[in-house]
DNA sequence: GTCCACACGGACACCGGTGTCATAAGCATC
DNA sequence: GATGCTTATGACACCGGTGTCCGTGTGGAC
């Protein structure tokens, strides 16, 4: 009663002080108990962890953060226009965290400004961040890396391959997927079978790129440059890029697209040209996007594991450091999986 | 030279004190000038504001959030599967909040969960938010509202029309969009037109079905229950949904989807049935996702300006408090656009 | 010339935790 | 029984800001 005024305000607003006087502890003691501290008598960590699940105390993260000089949050930071794979990270990452102290913050920055660099430093050291995942292509900046490892702030790095880097990566192996979905089509019969690249400075473009040059050299055929065209990842750089190959004489049977936004796209050029697909010809995209199913017919294509790789980039960052004992040797490389769905078929006339 | 050890470290980490001694006055006094103190000597300020500037000073974000008792992050909560969404609210968001101090703090919460309440508290007590601002149909929860308002904490309501709470609302006028589109429909001839709505418990198809039921009531044309076919807002509902649709005989010259995700499955279902797009049957979506130019034919959609109302809703929500004198008449209502594309023609036989 | 109001600046406590170090208690050793 | 060592705990300063309150200097009114 005497000055105690738990009822009055809207929350408790109990602060470890209130714990410990209950505890009949110090401070230091709750602090102890809180940050499992190994030398503690048992029993008085049972009585104050007792007191502290009574009453639903929980410590100021504000206060920590001050302490500790360290924030509980984990940044996640991209330079990438592409959604689906925004949200499918953020969602494994949100998984991993959901039941810990740690929560997500959310930073884009602009692809190619100047100002990356310093926008992100002070991003990082304002906030105090425990650690940032990096998705590609920014994750394939090695002087952003460089300038966490000196502001000593944790960080994991999404890619398509391994880099210099390898502790700090969580990666797909974009190549051998691509050259597997190539190798499908090569078994299907098709002999003539045009490229849509991904852009420029992006390792995944070049990556599925390889991938396909690669299986394509296994069976010994040929790649004119006149098969490859340039895209850019969107839709719309999937339809231009691919006129030029379905212009082609004689037109390639099939087409391997470096993401399924160009696939939709080649898709809809071939509509718009009345070739049928997968009849006169044959498209795999790359992704397992929504938008695969969506279209007539639904696109084959290879399917990563996002939201596993972001689950796994999460853990690699909060696992290494406070001992979350959960189980921190996830795997870095996730292999994809080819998904046939209805537009690939032998080539009508070989 | 004394006892300045500047370039030892990494980073400089500067605090307040260093900028007093600097500026030759009291910590006091530099959080005066950060605070905007108005009993403040122009001189004194200006040659703090010089100091700051220079050093590139940035105060400690976790010793401010733990002296005010408030944290400069802003939470976006949401229950909903809708990706683009959830995205394209981010996006705005994350606008508005480019270049100030505060930060994107995400908290996904699972539909339906008892818990619910009791997990947004405790984020939003937990870190001291600022102010959160709240998606659909989530929104549409007046306790947690009601909670907010006890836990002191700012939020903003995105919806599909104004509530009780008109104040926290940033909203988007489905109903009388929604009207628009089917009086669209109307116009080019068609009488028997089908609704696949939405599911219940979301306010947004409750406002859609309304908008449709008021186009038709204008125009005096008669709703068998027949004509409503109940969806959930995916692919899969729409693709199913709909089959009762087009087993009806006569079969409806035009259907209505609730979303663009439902759209694109009615779209789905017909051409599985051999119906041709718009000229068999006519198709209007809604929320102007990309899935439909990625379609054939491009689905005629309702737009609503998602990134524009994030945008309005992060403004609301600072703009309100610390005097970040910008423009906070930000209007709170927006309303939508028909985005006409290939999925509409006059019926074919009338 | 004196007094007062007022504008400004500084000392100090405080927000709620954590690190350092000292100290008390417990126990084996000699 | 004194000594030394280990183990458990607490006192206190500190993280980097902000609020309170008081002291000082200045200008205007009389």
């Amino acid at each position: 009663m005497a000055k105690q005024k738990q009822d009055e305000g809207q929350a408790p607003k109990l602060t470890i002080n209130d714990i410990a006087r209950m505890a009949g502890v110090s401070k230091k003691t709750v602090s102890r108990v809180i940050n499992r501290s190994p030398l503690l008598n048992r029993e008085t960590r049972d009585k104050v962890e007792a007191i502290i699940r009574e009453t639903g105390y929980v410590p100021n993260p504000q206060a920590r953060a001050l302490a500790l000089g360290r924030n509980f949050l984990i940044g996640l930071v991209y330079d990438n226009p592409n959604v689906q794979m925004i949200l499918s990270m953020q969602k494994g990452i949100l998984e991993a965290l959901h039941g810990t102290e740690f929560e997500l913050v959310i930073r884009p920055v602009d692809r190619g400004s100047r100002q990356v660099m310093e926008d992100i430093q002070g991003f990082v050291t304002r906030q105090r961040l425990f650690g940032v995942v990096i998705l590609p292509p920014l994750s394939e900046n090695d002087a952003l890396a460089r300038m966490l490892d000196e502001q000593g702030c944790r960080y994991v790095r999404m890619g398509s391959a391994v880099l210099d880097d390898p502790e700090h990566m969580v990666v797909s192996n974009d190549r051998e997927a691509v050259a597997d979905a190539v190798r499908y089509l090569i078994s299907q019969g098709h002999r003539r079978i045009g490229l849509v690249a991904g852009p420029h400075g992006f390792r995944s473009a070049q990556e599925r790129r390889e991938g396909f040059e690669l299986a394509l050299a296994e069976a010994e055929i040929g790649l004119p440059r006149s098969l490859i065209a340039q895209g850019e990842y969107t839709f719309e750089s999937g339809l231009s890029a691919s006129e030029s190959l379905l212009d082609l004489s004689p037109r390639p049977t099939a087409i391997f697209a470096s993401n399924d936004e160009m696939a939709a796209g080649v898709l809809y050029a071939a509509r718009l040209r009345g070739i049928s697909v997968p009849d006169e010809l044959s498209i795999i995209g790359f992704d397992d996007t929504p938008v695969t199913t969506r279209v007539w017919p639904p696109l084959t294509t290879v399917r990563w594991p996002i939201v596993a790789m972001g689950r796994a980039a999460a853990l690699k960052l909060i696992g290494t450091a406070i001992g979350e004992d959960e189980d921190v040797n996830e795997p870095s490389m996730f292999s994809s999986t080819l998904i046939r769905r209805g537009s690939v078929a032998p080539p009508s006339a070989s």
